[in-house]
DNA sequence: TCCATATTTTTATATATATGGAATTATTGA
DNA sequence: TCAATAATTCCATATATATAAAAATATGGA
């Protein structure tokens, strides 16, 4: 991961709404939600939604796919992660246990299949 | 932790120059390094990095302590470390499996002792 | 006491971001 | 083909942020 993406992706959590979205998302799971279902929970005009997922996608945070008339988005794990590992990356100059950073490896990974129906913008 | 916190410490870290001063500190260690020295790699102006270090540190991001005409920047792990579980908090509605985000503890904490010259401002 | 060093605070300016109304696009079902 | 629904894009306005020059503060040594 490239400075810059880090800065996009930061940047893209650093807003109190987009914060909001993106942790409904990563409680939701890899199933997402529908657009319209965020706005109603958030209490957000359309417009305003529209603008936040823009920039957590732009900044590799979450996916959309299309499920008829609704967009569903879901936050993108992958990029979570790759993120925080950026942040940790060789911390106390490789001695991490000076600083209590987790050094395991991540969770064995449980695939979850999408609906196929509709094409994927990313 | 809270939201508004952890848009502020997203916020700060939303910066090339603050993202770059706080992965250095990351990488620096407990120990830290004077302002100047910061200041002096990154080749900021010192005012700069002076408005970049008070973002970072009210963010809870570094903490700081002086050693003569010196001040001692270090990066803040349990800041940090807060901030990385505020945004995996309950993922995949509790099933982290789901979603590959570590879940086991920190490695075991090593005490680094500073110097205690000096006054802690925070 | 005075000077040099390290850093911060103040201030001005330039730039980027957030919001929601109005118009637009895409999809489905009648 | 048309109306209804879901969401986006366009636009104007309000607000927040980054930068560095100049002035101010704190510390240590002569």
């Amino acid at each position: 991961m490239e400075s810059k993406d880090a800065v996009a992706a930061l940047g893209a959590l650093a807003q109190e709404n987009r914060l909001e979205v993106f942790r409904m998302l990563v409680q939701a799971g890899p199933r997402g939600l529908p657009a319209g279902q965020i706005a109603e929970r958030l209490k957000l005009a359309s417009p305003t939604l529209s603008f936040h997922l823009a920039q957590l996608r732009h900044a590799g945070l979450v996916t959309v796919t299309r499920d008829g008339r609704s967009l569903i988005y879901a936050a993108d794990y992958d990029g979570m992660n790759e993120l925080m590992g950026f942040l940790t990356e060789n911390c106390c100059a490789g001695d991490a246990a000076g600083c209590g950073v987790p050094v395991c490896e991540p969770a064995a990974r449980t695939v979850v299949r999408r609906r196929s129906r509709g094409v994927t913008r990313q």
